[in-house]
DNA sequence: CTGAAAGCGCTTACAG
DNA sequence: CTGAAAGCGCTTACAG
């Protein structure tokens, strides 16, 4: 019988060719298995000729570790699960860039996802990554439901939800104060004389949305303007959607003379409609927007700082993994008023 | 001697926690392993009640594959790594999100990186995702020298560039019609009846950079204006750069009466150095910017579908990843020049 | 300083 | 329809 060793499969389907291995880097070298990985990892106890001879068998065969098998038996595969709603949304690129960074500092690789604001594909999502054992996991939510994270969070999958608050499992969570930075914003249209100011926002069911609005009704309330029904617009963020509700309040007989705009989405198509039109409507935005300096009138906007969230979500993950046992905590980081014109106009009649 | 299963190793260190394994099911459901993972893997060839006694171990348990140990067996991860130079920067916004599309149609996940336009990082990037044995790589490249991937693209790494070709290997790549599109944007603004044209672009290592100057210099050339050295500027992306860059070509005795732009960042802060000075400048940019056209002028871009780069590359990778053996190609795609004011206004003298 | 054996949690290839 | 054994490519825990 001939002792060529029996490999069990070479499929077609598999992507791995013919990548060596440490056992034949071993052989190759004529050391012990063990002797490679001391190498390939940098372990100390191989003297400099062993090291070397193993160093030119890994280079001829063109050797690179699997760490795919390397996570399986150590537990941790170094890398975290960031899910998001729209990878193309600019509002995550600063939010994705400093989760990355933080995840580089400690040695880890990111693994993104868009929810597409889909519970479903949200959760779908989520236990992809946990299946591939992701050592953490920053979550901006789409669903209100998050229970079914738990069997994840017991077995020690640190997790941190970002822009929004987990629902119904107690959870870290990093959001920016969307009722103050709303208040603050729709006080300030109110302090340059606007009493019928319309609010235009997201959907009714995305916490940030009803936070801001909740913002816009206090700080009516505290000027004791009473708000109309017809004032407020909740909906998708739909270019249609938001232009039909723009139109419709400033075409009634008594039409606002300032809109408060619940995120960057809806702000850029408000400013489109309002730009058509010749009686100038103030407007405050939630969320900066790059060129807002350079638009005429200039847009006063509520900025929250994006990339600030990503990096406390991020840190706060790596506290958890580093074995801090935390008590689920709320952070809040505060938003920024910055005017550039949009917001002072005074009222139009 | 008790019997008890000696578990080699539970380290604190561990993130699995205590999380239950097919073996742990298979116990409880008192069946073997492999009855397990049929049901898991929903094949076929188990009794109803067989497979509701192991759904029910499942879900008693909190059992959640391991997909760690299936990809070590089954050589593919289904993942694909994206690899590019800025996860902030708007222009990848949506190619990340085509890429991931494509991906996910595929049943893959997408580990994405940022390599910061160096070199090194891009590379250290790239073999941390040959280590984790992507299916495939989706590269736009800081660096001009990728041999080093050579020993993955024998092993079978499926590859495809993006934005800029590879360097010195032999690689699928996919790209903007980067000088014809300059061309043509240069040649719309000599249209417009201007002879001193300046060209602001990023550093010359940079693909992109260099094949939009050759496209200025075509332009200028075909037009018979022989170009001055003060009217192109090449360097990093960097505001105060580009400010003094701007500054310096509006300030000579013979100034330039427009200005072609090498990309968006660019663009965007010569946007500012023109907004800050009376006499107008014609303007044409390369790649297109939210709320273009709302600046006054609106904006006259040569853009680029950026989402288009990154679906045509990732289906390009699916192929290769299907088995079709292709040669490595280079695949054009076209630009579009928008009009919007900036690009038709007349020379200021 | 070095290496053989066991094991990580699955899937493969069989055999019953 | 069901399951025991072998193996994926590493690291761990030892022993020499």
């Amino acid at each position: 019988m001939p002792e060529t060793p029996r490999r069990t499969h070479r499929l077609p389907g598999s992507r791995y060719g013919n990548r060596p291995t440490m056992k034949d880097v071993a052989a190759r070298a004529g050391v012990g298995l063990k002797t490679v990985s001391r190498v390939v990892n940098g372990e100390p106890g191989v003297t400099p000729e062993t090291e070397r001879r193993v160093q030119e068998a890994i280079e001829a065969l063109g050797f690179r570790r699997n760490d795919s098998a390397r996570v399986l038996r150590k537990g941790r595969t170094s890398s975290v699960g960031l899910v998001l709603e729209d990878l193309a949304d600019p509002f995550y690129g600063p939010l994705s860039r400093a989760v990355e960074e933080v995840a580089r500092a400690h040695g880890a690789l990111l693994i993104n996802g868009s929810s597409a604001e889909d519970a479903e594909r949200e959760q779908e999502l989520v236990l992809a990554l946990c299946a591939r054992r992701v050592d953490g996991l920053v979550v901006i939510p789409a669903g209100d439901d998050h229970r079914y994270l738990e069997p994840e969070l017991r077995a020690g999958v640190a997790t941190v939800f970002v822009d929004r608050p987990a629902g119904r499992i107690d959870a870290d969570v990093v959001v920016s104060d969307n009722y103050g930075g709303a208040r603050d914003g729709v006080a300030h249209l109110i302090a340059h004389g606007h009493r019928r100011i319309g609010f235009i926002g997201d959907m009714p069911g995305i916490h940030t949305a009803s936070e801001r609005l909740r913002g816009y009704r206090a700080a009516m309330e505290d000027a004791g303007i009473p708000v109309e029904d017809s004032w407020m617009s909740l909906g998708v963020t739909d270019p249609g959607r938001v232009r039909r509700a723009t139109e419709e309040m400033l075409s009634r007989p008594d039409p606002v003379t300032a809109v408060f705009t619940g995120n960057n989405r809806v702000t850029v198509t408000v400013i489109r409609v309002l730009s058509e039109r010749s009686r100038p409507v103030a407007l405050v935005g939630f969320d900066d927007i790059e060129l807002a300096d350079l638009l005429r009138p200039g847009l006063t906007v509520v900025a929250q700082d994006s990339a600030a969230l990503g990096r406390t979500a991020a840190e706060r993950l790596f506290r958890q993994l580093d074995g801090d046992p935390l008590a689920p905590e709320r952070i809040e980081l505060p938003t920024k008023l910055i005017t550039r014109g949009s917001g002072e106009l005074p009222p139009a009649d």
